[in-house]
DNA sequence: GGGGGAAGGACCA
DNA sequence: TTCCTGGTCCTTCCCCC
């Protein structure tokens, strides 16, 4: 009903006030619409609503026409379905948990209000004149609400007060409540700032034994039971009257008129959601809704039916539910917005009621998700588990501001954007492959642009690379033209997962890395290296083939480990072997990196031999294969470029012709190390995927492309070197650093900084290696020894950082050989609905 | 045909 | 004069194996 009829066209039913919200009821809607109307009309705002109206409108039509050619017997077929699923649930609907939403009433507003009493009988909102976060319940009297332009709610409401957000205090008073939550349940899952759902089942069962005393709380000073400490500061707040709305249902009788007086709560669930409700209100002054029900759909719904400062309850009885569910409008449901409600509205369905009578032609027109959605809320189902501190997904941050036109300051802001979200990121410890950039123009038109990358990222100057591209990329197609922005958003996502973390893969980006969040104390900084890359190679980020410098991590070639999905087994040294070798179609000159014998020859057979016997470490003494390589060619091979023309020019004279362009004239896999999140070496190679619900998860995804003749696997020594090369020169003139052992070289001779470079590269990548695979048999074996004590020769740092890795490697608490990963079972949290979703269908 | 990435959008607080 | 921010999930399209 509250679609149809809206003072305007129907076109304009996003724009039209939303009086969904509590407070709100018997407004005189039509003159609230106009306002609304004539202020937005011809705005560029209005504009893109009326054409993403039209887009529904469409989808409607698009709909009604698939509606029109289902056949009966269809129809038929799909309820037979829908009955079947239907009795399914039936058999699993849980009732015997006590979920609690509870809401604070008004938040951010009733928290401006307490600390500031004059506006109490004032219309407020909370928020800016581009935007409010909330109003006041006087307010809402005018159709001013949440989500609705400071401007807008100016003209319905002149007498408006806007008072600017303060994040910092509701953070606090947040914290405030969350403490009296954590004592009805210490896992309660807090949705926002001003909200959260409970289980409060097992302290109902606690609370059946407890004296009245443990029941027992005061209303102006702290004496009684569990609330004994309470501060000075709250007991100042219980002066306040915490009376902020008229007419408020109350929950707490005895409340007002109870001077000093005890109130004792009984043991019922009803009674201990009005003992945390009347807590929180002496706590804080500020009142709350709540709603008990056996799901968090329910529960969520119920919060909302006594509110504000109100609260209702839903009893576990099957027939309750139903006739709870029967009136209630789709709308009212969480998740069902204000697109489906029309396109329901459409089908004629309003109510919970018309929803369950059209499952079977649902069934036919929504995709499945969406239809066993509607099904659940038909039969009043939800999820019966809370589940705190699931997993992130994604870390974004994004701003708007008037229009920005000019290139270098839209630049600058998306490095301004990186920064923010590298911090937030590196504060959460999060590395994660794909960068998105989202634009909105002036036109309101969104666009969002994703690169995913083959390693984690988490650093300003990483996010950026990424995100300068993507937005260069949109620059240059709309290019002579200015991009008109009025927004610009940086998100990273794909994260490795909290298993995942662990077994980090270190990327040679990781290895020149000097964050600390990665694996530690290298000195030049991943930025520099990506600056030189992408100064040699164009908008190389957007180039599938410009990968040679990245190296999947372990996540990506946990396919190789195939044949269970619930254990792995480490350490494996049959498939160690291959990690090693030389791609097949390359190469004239080798050097061994295990003993760093050079090989002159293009026996790949006989090196990869050679290779696999020094990694058993018998090497030493196996007699490399000798073979004739030009001296020119070796030079090649490794001499790095002045400039970035020089690094083009030298990257295709350095490749055999008669290869392909992408294929890297020398080519070492570089090993499998991981690393956990402080970067400490763990075991290698056997990463594992999850499985949710049949479905492979986020986290792995790729097959091992590691072995043999991968490039993408592989590390090229050349086009290294150029990024390492004119990374230091950038920096420092004439004068190289090492970036593996931060020691500064003479750039004299090119050839022989990179000779060094190539050798602390292959050391450090075999000591890693070997550290994290002691093979079996091999206590210290010669030619790991010999590493070591090259090591020694070098500088301190290097020295340090060696002992890094030999400690980190003692704190194991397992050898490697012996660690077992067990998959992890967690569950992906349907918003909704956790319970069977899907998974007979 | 299924998996997975990219893009866009719905929805929530 | 002026219509947010940050997050999740879903759908659709397209490519690849």
């Amino acid at each position: 009903m509250a679609s149809h009829h809206q003072g305007g066209a129907d076109l304009l039913s996003r724009i039209a006030l939303n009086d969904n919200k509590a407070g709100m009821e018997g407004l005189d809607r039509d003159k609230i619409n106009k306002i609304i109307l004539e202020t937005s009309k011809g705005s560029k705002f209005y504009e893109n609503e009326l054409k993403k109206e039209q887009q529904v409108n469409q989808r409607i039509e698009k709909m009604m026409e698939q509606k029109a050619r289902i056949t009966k017997e269809q129809l038929k077929q799909a309820q037979a379905e829908v009955d079947k699923l239907t009795c399914e649930l039936e058999r699993s609907r849980e009732l015997g948990r006590v979920i609690v939403h509870v809401d604070m009433d008004a938040f951010y507003a009733a928290v401006e209000m307490r600390d500031c009493p004059e506006l109490k009988d004032k219309p407020m909102a909370v928020g800016s004149m581009s935007m409010l976060s909330t109003s006041n319940y006087h307010a809402r009297r005018f159709g001013v609400r949440a989500a609705m332009p400071g401007f807008i709610a100016k003209k319905l409401c002149p007498n408006l007060v806007i008072v600017p957000t303060n994040f910092d205090k509701y953070r606090a008073v947040s914290a405030q409540v969350r403490e009296i939550f954590s004592e009805y349940d210490p896992h309660f899952m807090p949705m926002s700032l001003d909200e959260a759902y409970l289980d409060i089942t097992e302290h109902l069962e606690q609370r059946k034994h407890w004296p009245e005393t443990m029941r027992t709380y005061h209303i102006c000073d702290a004496k009684t039971g569990n609330d004994a400490d309470r501060s000075a500061a709250e007991s100042e707040r219980d002066e306040l009257s915490p009376v902020l709305f008229e007419d408020s249902p109350s929950s707490s009788p005895s409340l007002s008129g109870a001077d000093g007086k005890a109130e004792v709560f009984g043991t019922s669930a009803e009674e201990a959601v009005r003992e945390m409700r009347f807590r929180i209100e002496q706590k804080t002054s500020l009142t709350a809704s709540a709603g008990i029900a056996p799901n968090m759909m329910l529960a969520k719904v119920c919060s909302d039916k006594n509110k504000p400062n109100g609260q209702y309850r839903i009893p576990p009885e099957r027939q309750v539910v139903m006739e709870f569910m029967k009136d209630l409008p789709v709308r009212k449901v969480s998740g069902v917005g204000k697109v489906t409600e029309k396109m329901l509205a459409a089908l004629g369905i309003v109510n919970c009621d018309q929803l369950s009578q059209q499952m079977a032609l649902l069934s036919l027109l929504f995709s499945g998700t969406s239809w066993h959605n509607f099904l659940h809320i038909s039969l009043g189902l939800g999820s019966t588990c809370i589940e705190r501190d699931s997993e992130r997904k994604s870390m974004s941050t994004e701003r708007t501001f008037g229009e920005m036109s000019d290139a270098e300051e839209q630049y600058s802001l998306c490095r301004d954007l990186c920064h923010d979200l590298a911090q937030d990121l590196q504060r959460e410890g999060l590395k994660g492959k794909t960068v998105t950039l989202k634009l909105k123009n002036v036109k309101f038109e969104v666009k969002t642009r994703a690169f995913t990358l083959q390693y984690a990222v988490c650093t300003e100057e990483e996010i950026f690379a990424a995100a300068k591209d993507l937005l260069k990329v949109e620059i240059d197609s709309v290019s002579p033209q200015p991009l008109k922005l009025r927004l610009m958003g940086v998100r990273v996502s794909g994260f490795i997962s909290a298993e995942d973390k662990k077994p980090l893969q270190r990327s040679i980006m990781g290895f020149l890395q000097k964050d600390g969040s990665d694996s530690g104390s290298f000195t030049q900084c991943a930025g520099s290296v990506l600056k030189a890359q992408e100064d040699s190679d164009g908008a190389s980020f957007l180039k599938p083939q410009s990968t040679e410098m990245k190296v999947p991590s372990v996540s990506d070639l946990s396919n190789t480990n195939s044949g269970t999905d619930t254990t792995c087994y480490v350490n494996k040294p049959a498939v160690l072997k291959p990690s090693f070798k030389i791609s097949t179609q390359v190469l004239q000159f080798l050097t061994c990196p295990v003993c760093n014998t050079e090989m002159k020859d293009v026996n790949l057979t006989a090196f990869n031999n050679h290779i696999d016997e020094c990694l058993k470490g018998s090497a030493v003494d196996n007699e490399p294969t000798h073979l004739d390589v030009p001296k020119e060619q070796k030079e090649l091979n490794s001499k790095p470029p002045a400039s970035s023309s020089e690094s083009r020019a030298l990257k295709s004279s350095s490749h055999d012709p008669s290869c392909n362009e992408e294929k890297p004239s020398t080519s070492i896999s570089v090993p499998l190390v991981e690393t956990d999140e402080d970067g400490d070496f763990k075991t290698p190679f056997f990463s594992h995927r999850t499985k949710i619900n049949g479905k492979r998860s986020v986290i792995s995804k790729k097959k091992m492309p590691v072995c043999e003749s991968s490039s993408k696997a592989s590390l090229t020594t050349t086009h290294n070197l150029e990024a390492v090369t004119e990374m230091s020169s950038d920096s420092k003139g004439s004068s190289l650093t090492c970036p593996v052992c931060s020691q500064p070289q003479s750039t004299d001779d090119l050839t022989l900084f990179n000779r060094h470079v190539d050798m602390c590269l292959n050391q450090e990548v075999l000591l890693e290696f070997r550290e994290s695979h002691p093979p079996v048999g091999h206590s210290d074996e010669p030619a790991l020894k010999s590493v070591r004590g090259q090591c020694k020769n070098k500088n301190n740092n290097q020295q340090q950082q060696q002992k890094r890795i030999i400690n980190t490697l003692g704190s194991s608490p397992l050898p490697p050989s012996k660690k077992i990963k067990v998959l992890s079972t967690k569950h992906t949290i349907d918003k909704f609905f956790k319970s069977n979703a899907g998974q007979k269908v």
